[in-house]
DNA sequence: ACTTGGCACTCGGGAACACAGAGTGCCAGA
DNA sequence: TCTGGCACTCTGTGTTCCCGAGTGCCAAGT
């Protein structure tokens, strides 16, 4: 049904395509790519294609442009992913490792996908849920206010100003802040809630009250930060490549922080990279945008993902070998750090 | 030289051009503002206007469009601040007051603010080195690992890894912390320098070693962040109105934040509010487009500055006032936390 | 000294039109 | 099954033309 000249017939068409951003025409295929055969038999293959949906013409008498499904097509079986040139792993190794904490990690990251793609790049913050407790500290600021610190291993730093029913000395928030240190270190913090359920049980009565405050704003912050926090960056670049309709939506859902969750979630197949081209995703003004997303952990786990956005038009195998080089690195970095 | 009803003239045609974004004709101009005189005595006044830079035409026989020069004018003398409206301010309150850090606050201020104007809206956070020291936490990680957080009076804290040259018990990182407390507690970041400078000296010196490493992190964490930090959102408002030209360099310019300081740098005049309007600001990108910034800060110091960037063409009066109104309300909840 | 109506002039933008060029589908022959 | 040829169909571009909004200037009016 597909023998091997029409698929290839199909990748030459998404390679010129996406490198002229033009139409592509028998005569302009034959020429480019040494098929050898004459552009009639060509045209017989393109109607095959069209004909089976992976290709389309804007118009009569115009040349053809790849489909999503066409583009799904190349991604899957087509295409290889192109490794990055020894160059760029340098630059990304030095780029990253100059961070000096978890914001300028995540900055850094942008940046570095935007750049190298060409696109919008998005990086999730490591997650709250999946990471583990590594300090928690209680400041006092004010009499009956104190400041909660929760460090992560991702080196992630929570805080909240909490505000107290009654004075507390400052040696038994210190006693507070050991105890707490005590039973969660280590702890992952979906386990935290039945961790510290007994921990006012384990204190002198005359300190509950405020235990049981400080744990209440604690637990909340581990509730409302499950929606996690995100960066993007590389706009510039959406306006560079003429989008051919809705920026303005591409912008919109680029803001709207839930939206952008959903496309980067969900893990995907081979290599964890998840690719998702045009009207396959979930959100309609992204109609003509593809996103190339990965997972990237410390160690095992996934903690987070990344990836960049871009026309549907893209340069897959470049964009995807980008993400998951810089996926892989970062994941070195949070691990190392 | 230009006497009141010149004055009137400029006042109507930047008033018509934001509204409807075409050039302004003198007939179209009596229609609108009943000024009681013909078309004929307008062209006049225009050609004065003209004359003088307040004005130009895109091209002969088309209406007139105001220059920066025009803006400026419109600015200072022919307009007033419009105050937002009481439901605007409502909101705003209870918007800003939902916020529960000082990330939270500054994206909610973002939202707010692209959302009240339409436009785009950039926030710096409260500058490091004007606000003081509330409470500095040493954190073991691991062996020779310690953590060091800052807490500042504003809500901002940073955090540092340090690697130390040998290791340490952790009464006396206790210890350490204790002395830095009890010096630097209530200090200007900015005196933090000389303050910490005899630090060493009062230790025991087998503590020496450690003390000095993490003093210089710590010295090094005011200058580094000495480069603030910026937020920004409402980008879609950017595609929305058709930006003549140079949507790509505004996004450019958006994503430098060097750049971005500097636009919302330098205080400026009356009621604490900078308008900047096309070419009068520093950086070519952004001939077209204004700024509007004003101070924030709890209590009676600017603490960083908040504005929205937009095309020339926009409406001045209600603009500022949203800037100004925000610019308060961030204030009082800086000092209240 | 301003203001006004009249008038000739200018120029951008849209509509109508023609045309070249790229590309297609199809068919008959190798 | 491939190929060359041929007729056909579009889009994009350039040209021309014309309308209308808007101007500048002048002479007359208040």
């Amino acid at each position: 049904m597909l023998d091997d000249r029409k698929l290839a017939v199909l990748r030459a068409i998404v390679e010129d395509y996406v490198s002229t951003n033009e139409p592509v025409g028998s005569k302009a295929l034959v020429d480019r790519h040494n098929l050898g055969v004459s552009p009639a038999t060509i045209r017989n293959d393109m109607a095959a294609l069209e004909e089976q949906g992976y290709i389309t013409q804007p118009h009569t008498s115009a040349g053809r442009v790849p489909t999503d499904k066409g583009y799904r097509l190349f991604v899957d079986r087509l295409s290889q992913i192109k490794p990055l040139s020894g160059a760029e792993r340098r630059a990304i190794e030095t780029f990253l490792a100059g961070a000096v904490d978890l914001d300028e990690i995540v900055m850094r990251t942008v940046r570095l996908l935007a750049q190298l793609t060409r696109q919008v790049a998005v990086v999730q913050y490591p997650s709250l849920t999946r990471s583990s407790v590594r300090h928690v500290e209680i400041v006092p600021l004010a009499e009956r206010r104190v400041m909660l610190v929760l460090i992560t291993n991702t080196g992630r730093v929570e805080q909240r100003v909490v505000d107290l029913p009654e004075d507390i000395a400052d040696d038994r928030v210190a006693n507070l802040r050991a105890v707490l240190n005590a039973c969660l270190d280590g702890c992952g913090l979906s386990r935290v809630p039945e961790t510290v359920a007994d921990v006012p049980e384990r204190l002198p009565p005359e300190d509950r009250p405020v235990a049981v405050t400080i744990l209440s704003v604690l637990l909340e912050t581990l509730v409302e930060r499950h929606e996690e926090k995100i960066a993007f960056g590389g706009t510039a670049n959406l306006a560079a490549a003429d989008f051919s309709i809705g920026l303005r939506d591409v912008l919109e859902a680029l803001e709207e922080q839930v939206v952008l969750i959903r496309l980067l979630g969900e893990t995907g197949g081979l290599s964890g990279l998840t690719v998702r081209i045009g009207s396959e995703n979930p959100y309609s003004g992204l109609r003509g945008t593809s996103i190339v997303a990965a997972g990237y952990g410390a160690g095992d786990r996934e903690l987070a993902r990344l990836g960049v956005l871009g026309p549907t038009r893209m340069d897959y195998p470049v964009t995807m070998g980008a993400v998951r080089a810089v996926a892989r690195y970062v994941g070195q970095i949070l691990a190392g750090s």
